[in-house]
DNA sequence: ACCCAGATGTGACCCAGTTCACAGATAAAC
DNA sequence: GTTTATCTGTGAACTGGGTCACATCTGGGT
């Protein structure tokens, strides 16, 4: 319940102050789900620990990963002001805590401060940016730039020393929107000119100028 | 610049008045840019004649249009609150004018009535839900399922009696991001089988049922 | 050690959609 | 009426990636 996690940049040192206040510490256990597409959700989380996977997913079950939060980063705040079915799902990765503010409290306190719905919209601006960048993404670029741009996204918190990327196959597939079988096969090549080494339920990534290359073969 | 055009639901009267008063009148031609995707943007608009077409593009130039605004349609609220680049560009179809509010004239109407900016986040936040919807759609379902939805968004608004669709074959692909061969064999297919007319340069609507059944093959 | 589940590698095959290459059709312009 | 530019139709060839079907590998349990 500790204010003092690295909120990122998305957060200012006011609303920072209010989610201390305000917020009510949840904890999840690896896998757990926190939300589904689809729930009704008025709240606003901040991860403190752990790691949050929102991603969406078809009727037939296919899921389309989006990204992984990890602590100090912000999310929800669209329901916050506009309770309604949430757009994307979201389950702990490893033992996570929260920070949750309902839409309530958050009502409550921004009477007191109305400058933090600044702050707010700012975020879920950025959210938006970010979304329609996925979007373009996804419509514009083949499997291999994306799946590129998907390991330097997922790695970037590391970037310095010996980045390395904790995650089967299978997921990454999720996070791309392709078959595990394309990625396997992608990956395999990649290893053989020797941008990366891959492990079991993981790689390190060697050269990730090479892979910044393939990233940008379309600089969409 | 009459305040009395019809604004949809996702505007407040408050908004409404709060546009009457702060907005300046903007007009533009036919194909006429407003903005360009990456330009940097701070305002916030109100279409009260003709159409907007919201679109984002590749390096290539390869384009996905997202929607098309019509009279009492908003848009470009999130670079009000956080005036970035723009992640879509907008240009006129058709002889269309606008309503224009600028960041600053916005941030002192916000000033007396900070209830406003409860809207507009509710306005944010039903864009995002929607564009969040388009990257799911492109994502998950198959060109002739996007194809039946764009075309029964695009006529939703005269829904009842004889509704058409003027959009060349070109342009629609670009909607439903595929080419226009794609396009034309998948309509001739659906004309064969009675679900609509169509016509150079459009097109009209003579089944609307069977078109819903088949944008929801996979109801995503 | 042994077994089993989950993670990976790889090839054969298939298919939606693209690309390419023309052949009408219409409409507006002269 | 002719011309010219823009739509539209359609087939053939190609291809990225998905689907299927296995063969391996690895790491835990017991």
């Amino acid at each position: 319940m500790l204010p003092e996690v690295g909120f990122m940049s998305d957060a200012s040192q006011g609303l920072r102050d209010m989610m201390a206040r305000a917020a009510v510490e949840v904890s999840l256990s690896d896998g757990e789900i926190l939300f589904e597409q689809g729930d009704i959700g008025d709240s606003l989380y901040a991860v403190t620990k752990g790691c949050i996977e929102l991603s969406v997913l078809s009727r037939e079950g296919r899921k389309l990963s989006l990204d992984v939060l990890r602590p100090g980063h912000l999310f929800g705040e669209i329901a916050l002001f506009d309770p309604s079915t949430r757009t994307a799902g979201a389950a702990a990765i490893g033992e996570t805590t929260l920070l949750r503010v309902a839409n309530a409290d958050l009502q409550r306190e921004l009477e007191n401060a109305p400058e933090l719905a600044m702050d707010l919209v700012r975020m879920a601006g950025q959210r938006m940016r970010w979304m329609s960048k996925q979007l373009s993404e996804q419509v514009f670029l083949p499997i291999p730039s994306r799946l590129a741009r998907k390991i330097l996204h997922l790695t970037a918190h590391d970037e310095e020393n010996d980045p390395k990327l904790d995650m089967s196959q299978a997921e990454l597939a999720e996070f791309v929107g392709a078959t595990r079988e394309a990625v396997s096969k992608t990956l395999s090549s990649w290893e053989s000119r020797g941008y990366l080494k891959k492990r079991r339920g993981g790689m390190r990534i060697l050269d990730r100028t090479a892979l910044q290359a393939l990233a940008s073969l379309d600089e969409f």
